[in-house]
DNA sequence: AGACAACCTTACGTTCACGTAAGGGTATAA
DNA sequence: TTATACCCTTACGTGAACGTAAGGTTGTCT
């Protein structure tokens, strides 16, 4: 069932999943990917069913598995004696994976709210800092927010400036016994 | 206000936030980050604040802002003329990583399921496959699940077996016509 | 004063997933 | 048959965020 009618070069293959030549490439030299066979010339020719083997990779790939770890896979499933075998190794690497996710969802959660604080306030402060330079903002007093309570993704970009404040001798400054 | 007695060496920095030396070089080198002062033999040394500093730093990694970008920040902050002019750089840019990491939170969630269901389907797969290879495991025919109905992330494992069994004479690596 | 860890600068190495270029051969339509 | 669009292999380049090594200096302890 070689049907050569639907075959694909690598440029149209690429183009139908969004990818690169070059990336083909690379998959197959990774073993991940196999043209079905070649023409004559040397140019090789896909079936249909690569179009779901690249989105499989590039699926694995969001999740966050590197090419070499599919790869693993790959090797795992096909190097196992038996099924058993080869879909315990999945399964740990998969439920791993699955914990991995879940802590970055929660972690990009945090992030979520973190930028959401610094937004907020970043707006509170627009209007009291309408003619002051980035240094005298970052000090003001507006009404609600005070120093020290600036979210720290917006107080971080301000703390060179404090450095900077403290006014200090660039240079001299014996060393000698302590610590 | 130079307390010389809470400086810190770039080393003791280091281990205080949980990175190395040559980060805190690097960090320097892109001007993120700068020792308060040198001591007379020229080690870098200090101050409190700097672990501040890195932590923001890292926190703006953990968002996805490369170090060029975070780079950007502060080049805005300190090169803009006024306050607002750099607030609204800083708050555009926040604002569209806050999509950009909403988006992602979506996306993993996709993901989670995918691996979940991914999961749910090797457990009940292993009841039946316990004798089989991995290949007559991608197509058995268990009861709940037939071909097909594997989750993708599943799936693609298979389709490369697949592929074999459309009895492919055993392709010839040597491709001569070249050089 | 000697030992030795920690530090200095400079600069090349590493991993990942490709990008890009060179120097060709192939497929197809006009 | 020539144009040209695509393809081949080989191989070096890229960017991000450091790692690592070399060759020498400094700080601290004893």
């Amino acid at each position: 069932m070689t049907d050569d009618s639907k075959m694909m070069r690598v440029g149209e293959l690429a183009k139908a999943v969004g990818k690169t030549v070059r990336a083909m490439h690379l998959y197959e030299e990774l073993g991940l990917l196999e043209p079905r066979t070649r023409s004559e010339g040397g140019f090789r020719l896909y079936g249909p069913e690569a179009v779901d083997r690249i989105h499989w990779i590039v699926k694995l790939q969001a999740i966050g598995f590197t090419l070499a770890e599919i790869q693993g896979f790959v090797k795992d499933f096909q190097g196992a004696r038996s099924a058993p075998e080869a879909s315990a190794r999945v399964h740990a690497m998969f439920q791993d994976k699955l914990r991995q996710i879940h802590d970055q969802i929660t972690q990009l959660q945090v992030i979520e709210n973190d930028l959401s604080e610094a937004l907020e306030y970043l707006d509170s402060c627009r209007p009291c800092s309408t003619e002051l330079t980035p240094r005298e903002c970052s000090a003001c007093d507006h009404q609600g927010h005070h120093i020290g309570e600036a979210p720290p993704l917006f107080a971080g970009l301000t703390s060179r400036k404090l450095e900077t404040e403290y006014d200090v001798p660039v240079k001299v400054l014996s060393r000698e016994g302590n610590n």
